[in-house]
This record gives C-alpha cells, sequence and structure tokens, in this order.
DNA sequence: GTCTATATACTGATAGAC
DNA sequence: GTCTATCAGTATATAGAC
C-alpha cells in the first residue's frame, strides 16, 4: 500500500522512480519528472543537486531495504536442511525482492528493479558505480550459499548461471509483453506470480545440471 | 576479417552500429556519428533520412543474413534423430548468430546482437517495432522445433523458458564483465566460446525440468 | 522551499552553395 | 554527394525574487 507523500521532495523521487522505471535515465527530462510530481523544475535541482544526485538518491531510498530483505530471505533459506528443497528456497529469496510488487516502500521492489535493469542497460557510468557498489556483495553471499548446495559444482559454473538468473529477470522486467506475444496470450508476463514460479522452476534445474564441460558445446 | 568500406554511406552504417551497440541509441548524437566516421552531419540526413532512418538502415543491413543463418542451422539441427541431442543443436542454433563474433557482415553478428540487447532495453518505439517484425516469426519456429523435441510439455512453459534463454543472452551481451567481476576473472563474460557452451548446458537442463506447477513456486 | 527567468550547450533536421 | 551555416527545439543547471 502506497504511503502518502508527506514532502514535495518524496513526491519528486517517487515520480522519477515510476518515469525512469518506464523510459529510462536520459529518455526522462527534469522537466518531464517536474510535471509528474507536481514540483517546480528549480525544486529538483534544490534538493537534488543534479540529475545524477537525483539518481542516486533513488538508490539509496531502496538499496538498504531492498538488500536488508534479501539477506533476511537468504538466512531463512539456508537454515532448511535438504540441499535440495534449499537450492529452490535460495533461488527464490534470490528473485523475490525483485519481482515483489509490495515490498513496503512505495511502488513495490519491482519498479525499482525495472529502473535498475532499464538503467543498467543504458550503460550510464554513475549508475553502473552505483549499483556494483551495492548488489555485488550480497550476489556474492548467494553465490556462496549456492555453493554450498552444489559442492560438486566448480565456482565458475555457478556464477554463470546465476548470471544467467540474473538476465532472465532482468528481461522479463524490461520486456514482459515479449512472453504474452510469443505464446499468443497463453502465458502473461505481467503476472508476477506465473513468472516466479516458472523463473525458480527453470533456473534450478539449470543449476542442478552437471558441471560444464567447455568441449560439449 | 571487416572488409575495407567502399563508400561513405558503409563508413556511416559502420560507425554508426558500433557506436550505438557500445552506449545505446538515444545517447549517441548524429555528430558523434559523423566525427567517428570522417562523414559531414549533413551527409548522414543525405542518405538515410533521419535518425531513425539510420538504425532502420541497420536492421534493413543485418537482419536477412542474421535469420538466414538461424533458419540454416535449425534445419541442419532438426535433421537430428535423437531427441536430446536434436535438443541442444536447436538451442545452439537459437543463440549462436547471436553471440558468434564473425558471421559474414562487417563487426560480426555479436555487435549487432548487442545493439538490439541495448535498443530494447531503452524502449525506443520504432526499434521495438523492427525487432517485433523481424524476429518475432524465426523465434515462433525455434519454439515449434523446441515443441517437437519436448512434446509432454505445455507451450506456455516452453515459451517462458526460451524467453529466459533470450534474457540470458541479452544480459551477457550487455554486462560481459559482470561475469568476471562476480567470479574475480575466474569466468570470462567476453569469451564467445566459454559464453556459448555455459549458457547451452543450462538452457539444455531447464528445457529438460518436467512441466512447471504453478503451486510450486 | 518554491517560484520565474535565464544562461549555456546540445539536439535533429534542413536550405543552399559547390 | 559533400560541405557550411543555421533554425527551432530541448536539455541541465543556476541566479535571484519572494
Amino acid at each position: 500500500m502506497p504511503q502518502r507523500q508527506t514532502s514535495m521532495r518524496e513526491a519528486i523521487l517517487d515520480a522519477a522512480e515510476e518515469l525512469f522505471s518506464k523510459s529510462g535515465f536520459r529518455a526522462v527530462s527534469m522537466r518531464e519528472i517536474a510535471q509528474a510530481s507536481g514540483a517546480n523544475l528549480g525544486s529538483i535541482s534544490y534538493h537534488f543537486g543534479s540529475k545524477d544526485g537525483l539518481l542516486r538518491a533513488i538508490y539509496d531510498q531502496h538499496s538498504g531495504p531492498m538488500n536488508r530483505r534479501r539477506s533476511e530471505l537468504l538466512n531463512e533459506a539456508q537454515r532448511i536442511r535438504d540441499p535440495e528443497d534449499r537450492l529452490a528456497a535460495i533461488v527464490r529469496a534470490f528473485i523475490l525482492p525483485s519481482l515483489s510488487e509490495a515490498d513496503g516502500s512505495v511502488g513495490g521492489g519491482a519498479r525499482f528493479a525495472r529502473l535498475r535493469a532499464v538503467v543498467m542497460a543504458e550503460r550510464h557510468e554513475e549508475a553502473q558505480k552505483i549499483i556494483a557498489e551495492t548488489f555485488n556483495p550480497i550476489n556474492l553471499a548467494f553465490i556462496d550459499a549456492l555453493q554450498e548446495c552444489l559442492p560438486h559444482l566448480p565456482r565458475a559454473d555457478i556464477v554463470w548461471r546465476t548470471h544467467f538468473l540474473l538476465g532472465a529477470v532482468s528481461y522479463t522486467l524490461i520486456n514482459p509483453w515479449r512472453v504474452a506475444r510469443l505464446s499468443d496470450g497463453e502465458a502473461d508476463g505481467e503476472n508476477t506470480q506465473e513468472a516466479l514460479a516458472q523463473i525458480v522452476h527453470a533456473a534450478v534445474a539449470a543449476f542442478r545440471a552437471p558441471a560444464t564441460d567447455g568441449a560439449a558445446a
């Protein structure tokens, strides 16, 4: 449930996140953000200094809670004894906060995840730095947890499959309509529950595959 | 081996593709393209009419040969009798032209695939239309071929897993350095052979998984 | 903190000489 | 087909009134 905006600053943050997640960073002008939030153009500079500063503020607002959430879910998952069940729980914990529509923050985790995916693809330097700093540590924690479930696998294979998992999530957030288009509407890319079930199932199967033999390709 | 440019028009196409694939569509100005290609700013408008026209010309140049290549590889793969081997060959045929560094055209298929991935993420309307028109038919042919290997799977599951496969390829093309970063250099995202082996292996395992049960998520 | 007005730079596109 | 010059539009950022 989105909470009421108490200040102009929050209204700007909310509008900017909405617009950036839809169209990317470069394509959205500060004028559009001003109009959507009801703020004045000058106010944005006053509160955030620059457009980059606004982007940084959006990350600051979300990355703490989101990574805390992922840590909690990872800890819960790691308590599961059975390695098969644990693997699925870890995968689920890894991506749930990115797909969940409501995670306590305004607009839900999916919007921020979509923003990250879109902005990452733009190769905006500032954004790449922020993302790497913020998400690498927690990603490495997940890789360690996966390695514990799959001790026979080379770490490189686990990294590759984790990378593919991130790619699948990112692609689904950026192009949800593609699933519907390729399936004639039978599958629905906008349906978070369906996406989560499909992606966890596919990823677990991929992780369970034996080590990749380079010559086999 | 890149072939020599015989005309200014080709030089512009080549420079534009290089820049778009690196930084996306919106971030690259026509002036940058002019400078990189040695052409005059006015010449770009003369040859391609507009910036959108230039993007369209890049697609026109590549999509024909690339889809022909994918059709050939798909046909070859479909001749394999054993369903297990055939599945791997189809997956390989699906993504090889996008990852291959040299496919006969200037700069290789990987550069054009990276361009598609980056531009797609920008949600440029013109580009989305072109991509859907050009790649949906061949993608549906691959899905049909996969369904033949996996007759027990609901088509929706095959579409979802194909979607994830496209996401993994796209993500790897956009962020190859992420693999090296997460693995401390042990895995190399820029190594096409390694990426191909890893992604085919993981995708085949995902396709072979039983049907996804919605309740299991 | 919020507003107007504006400085400065860059964008895609075009007209017209050569 | 290539050039220069330029138009009209938009961008971010800022200075200063209130």
